[in-house]
DNA sequence: GCATATAGTTGACTTTGTCAATTATATTGT
DNA sequence: ACAATATAATTGACAAAGTCAACTATATGC
């Protein structure tokens, strides 16, 4: 445990080195002009900011308050910008970027821009909008606004697909099983469509990503059973499987439900506990025929008290 | 098409400024140790790299000879490097850390390890491993050896489930077809699954992402049905379908099925055009009654010459 | 063996950034 | 009302970081 995290943190220092140098790349005609990177980005700021003080810019960029006086002297005297006294508070001057200085930023910005437009144009229309992507999940996971909580909804389109998706890549990586078990997870999931009234899928998500999911269908009035259970590799030990049943056995309770089974393979010894910890007991054996002869199939079941 | 990449270069430059200040707060803790951020990135490198020279590290990290010289003296000073003259050329000399500059190394990787360690312990397990591999992901798309081309593979266990998954997302979507459609497109890869040898799934990958599909099944001897044909739009507009097409077609010709249909939408103008390039005429329409009335599918054949 | 190239060093310099002191205005408590 | 304190911006003095050209020593090509 300890040592996987220490692996990401190898990993993320790997992308730091990585990253600062396409960042040094990219800022490289700004080193060529006239400006420095830190009075670029100084500038940017005066023209993106609706009012601007010099503190507020010693806030946002982390400047000594002293060179940035010096930086705004210069861009001053070269015209760029023009301070007025705050109306409010005689002490802070308003900055305004002047037309010349919005020519020099947009001078500026393109020039960089179009080496991040070289960038780009080497990738496929697709892989572009996956790399922005990639970018924008990153940042929202670092901001400090990051919701990283895993919520569970209900089911949407395309979810039994997801849920057949995963089962295939994940049971055939763990049990080296094939297209016939694809197929049973399938049948399953038609039979729930067939009438969603008569079961329910829910689906664990972080950050947009699904991350688990659970379902059960009803069997006759008084049984149900539950299915599709599967927890990302990632995500497990975590009680996100103690969550997603907990959601299962209370929709049980609410559709008066009085008994619940499931099958599973042996061996997976963190389900059994969180099988029993519900009052699950193993009820049947057998081995499986049809798709892996080493795994043995275990079906268990509980008795919902009605209160 | 030409604000579609300006909005992307936008969102990498507001990504870049992000990032920046994240690496320098993690880097903070390097800046308060006696060595600065050069001085620690030159340190990193002499002790990673088998053998290391002056001009070695001038061209990895880009930094001026001179400057460079009077740090490594530096270095010798304080004893956490040796440098002797190299056996084969008597101009450059070999540098060597030495157990004290080891020691200084992993005191400075620590410091800023534990600040990511700090990072990645606000986010779940899941979360980390997510966002390291978004990190990777950017790291293998903008590296010079990345290989962003469109590959086509065959068949994988959950494939199918991924198909019925992007139909029902994409549908959903873009018909506002609902889970009758799903279970409508679950069935057809059912009967793939029942005999995978009477048929056969391509999918088209980027970057280890699945980023377009296409499938045929054998109705009869000499005919098949062309199915589960689906671009991502990201990715819609290169190609991409017609060689996927083009791979179907081939199969076809191999297989000697010369007579090969397939159902569609009505309106999908560029799909139109993809199939009468290949010879596929219009053969049938009718509202589709099920999933949405407004629709109007499509049968398209074509005889393929037996030669 | 001479011209040229490369490895590394040094001196002189510029740029970049830091820190404390200073001036001017604002805010707060009594 | 006004003294004490806080904040906005500037300035001088300085330190750190980085650049450039000149230089020495060794290597390589013709």
């Amino acid at each position: 445990m300890e040592s996987l995290i220490q692996e990401r943190v190898m990993k993320i220092r790997q992308f730091n080195r990585f990253y600062t140098n396409i960042i040094g790349l990219i800022n490289q005609n700004i080193l060529e002009s006239p400006y420095s990177l830190a009075e670029a980005r100084i500038l940017l700021e005066i023209n993106n900011a609706a009012t601007c003080t010099a503190s507020s810019l010693v806030e946002i960029l982390q400047i000594d308050p002293g060179y940035l006086s010096r930086i705004l002297r210069r861009f001053k005297k070269d015209g760029l910008i023009e301070a007025v006294r705050s109306m409010t508070d005689g002490r802070s001057q308003i900055l305004n970027i002047t037309e010349k200085g919005r020519a020099t930023f947009r001078q500026l910005s393109d020039a960089s821009s179009s080496q991040l437009v070289g960038l780009l144009e080497q990738l496929p229309q697709g892989a572009q909008q996956i790399l922005v992507h990639n970018m924008a999940a990153i940042q929202y996971m670092l901001s400090d606004k990051a919701d990283t909580s895993i919520t569970i909804r209900r089911h949407q389109s395309g979810d039994t697909g997801y849920i057949a998706y995963r089962h295939g890549v994940l049971y055939e990586k763990e049990y080296g099983l094939d297209h016939r078990f694809e197929k049973y997870v399938l049948q399953s999931l038609i039979a729930y469509l067939e009438d969603p009234s008569k079961g329910e899928i829910w689906i664990a998500e972080c950050c947009g990503i699904i991350v688990g999911f659970i379902g059960i269908v009803e069997i006759n009035k008084r049984t149900a059973q539950l299915r599709w259970f599967l927890i990302e590799p990632e995500f497990r030990g975590g009680g996100l499987g103690r969550k997603l049943v907990e959601t299962v056995m209370e929709y049980c309770q609410q559709k008066y439900y009085n008994h619940v089974f499931l099958w599973t393979f042996k061996g997976l010894d963190a389900a059994r506990h969180l099988y029993q910890s519900f009052g699950f007991n193993l009820t049947e054996e057998k081995e499986n025929d049809t798709w892996n002869n080493q795994l043995i199939e275990q079906r268990w079941d509980v008795m919902l008290n009605a209160d």
